[in-house]
RNA sequence: UGACAAGUGGCCGCCGACGCACGUCUUUGUGCGGCGCGUCGGAGGAAAGUCCGAACACGACAGGAGAACGAUGGUGGGUAACGCCCACCCGCCCGUCUGGCCGCGGGCGAGGGCCAGUGCCACAGAAAGCAAACCGCCCGGCGGCAUGCCGUCAGGUAAGGGUGAAAGGGUGCGGUAAGAGCGCACCGCCCGACCGGCGACGGUCGGGGCACGGUCAACCCCAUCGCGUGCAAGAUCAUGCAGUCCCCCUCGGGGCCUCGGCCCCGGACGGUUGCUCCGACCGGGUGGGACGGGUGGAUCGCUGAAGGAUCCGGUCGGUAACGGCCGGGCAAGAGAAAUGGCCGCGGCGUCCCCGGACGCUCACAGAAUUCGGCUUAUGUCAUAUC
RNA sequence: CGGGGUGUAGCGCAGCUUGGUAGCGCGUCUCGUUCGGGACGAGAAGGUCGUAGGUUCAAAUCCUAUCACCCCGA
């Protein structure tokens, strides 16, 4: 029997697998839908609650961030951020993460703004109810 | 032109394959599921631009000929194929030798045909395409004058001036009233023969005074090649919706029979056959065609212990591209999309108070069905040339 | 990923087929009209034809490469 985890218990290692992403167009298109977003510098985020025990993420870095190697550097290290601060983001969203151009950032610099942008977006759906 | 494309150690994490444990079931299949552990593998020379050529898939198509459309364009070879590669020919340019050519070395060239046809050649200029007398030059007639000179008329003349991108062979000598391939020499051009070469082409000899402007990345002609669409191709399952319109179904004779049809023979007609022709096929059927609507989830295609027009080394053949043989090497495979983050050492750059601080981990750049090329972007090193 | 299209004046578009003069509308500027403005009338300015090569005597136009933007496709 696999445990399911209680929420409070403390996660011991930090992981990031397929079933913490979104993978469908229409889980992208109900988040945006939801009309509830935090913006923190280049990053606007974009949160809607599931139904899951969890939280999930999605990136949406469209082509005039960069050629594709700069694209792919921002999502690696935005997914890593995510990764690193998922215990003490509110569990049960999914976010949609979008992305303006800026210049090149460090990995714990986009973890500070995940981290603001979530617990805002968090506040949104608490006062709405 | 060639090579390599970036260090090293630790911790954490991601994707795929396999193995071991685990859970689950009206189907105990080694099915499905996610978690844990272990092992192995995990971006490029351009992965790019999508400019060519293929494999593969679906659609169309019996076959043949032609038209239309598109592509290619010196010759020979290489290749699965190519618009790619190699060698050679021709033309042009640069360097070198020389008085100058020739020769030698290097580079560039979309390089079939405007002596098949048609079109175009603005402006300028007298004249621009079966050439043409503006100025000038010259002979002659007439008038003035003093032989030269001036004016005028009728001619000759493409050597000179001027216009133009281009003015219908060039240079020299002769010749002439002045000139002119008018004549001659050399060069160029055209035609023919012979010789060398697989060929593009080259050489020699003879003839012709010369008729041939440019443009085919203008229409076009010639030769060769080519069906269309592209893995979002496409196959299967699931979910789901809504249908509409058009066309053809003929005639005679005979047979069977459950009397609704079926079968056979013959002739014409009609339809399909990419546009046409020849030819072929079909014709009372679960028929053919045109348009529209819905889903967009899953598995396969999809990445291989054996794959390949594959790479490396040796050897043989070939000037070379490349080919034969022998030996060896080669495991990314996603599906909103994996190859990352942090720290230490090392390296590089900037700043100052010489040891620290800050930044970078090096350029160009990120696989998406798979190969062969081309083009473009770009760091370092080696070699060669200027 | 694959396929297709467009770049011309401040803006929206012609011109490219068949190569020689870049044109139209709105806008801008000047003058007139009006007490003033708008509208109207007259006139003027303004373009490296995305960029770089090539063919040609001559290129917005033909050819090649390159850059940017837009559209379509299970």
């Amino acid at each position: 029997m696999v445990d399911e985890r209680p929420g409070d218990e403390v996660v011991e290692r930090l992981t990031f697998r397929r079933r913490h992403r979104l993978s469908h167009a229409r889980d992208y298109q109900a988040a945006f839908a939801g009309k509830v977003r935090a913006t923190r510098g280049p990053l606007t985020v974009f949160g809607r609650p599931n139904e899951l025990s969890h939280s999930r993420l999605g990136l949406s870095v469209g082509r005039r961030v960069g050629p594709a190697v700069v694209r792919v550097r921002i999502k690696r290290r935005l997914r890593e951020a995510f990764r690193l601060a998922r215990p003490e983001l509110p569990s049960g969203y999914d976010f949609v993460v979008t992305v303006r151009r800026h210049q090149r950032m460090k990995m714990d610099r986009y973890q500070q703004l995940l981290h603001s942008a979530a617990q805002d977006i968090d506040r949104q759906w608490q006062r709405h109810g």
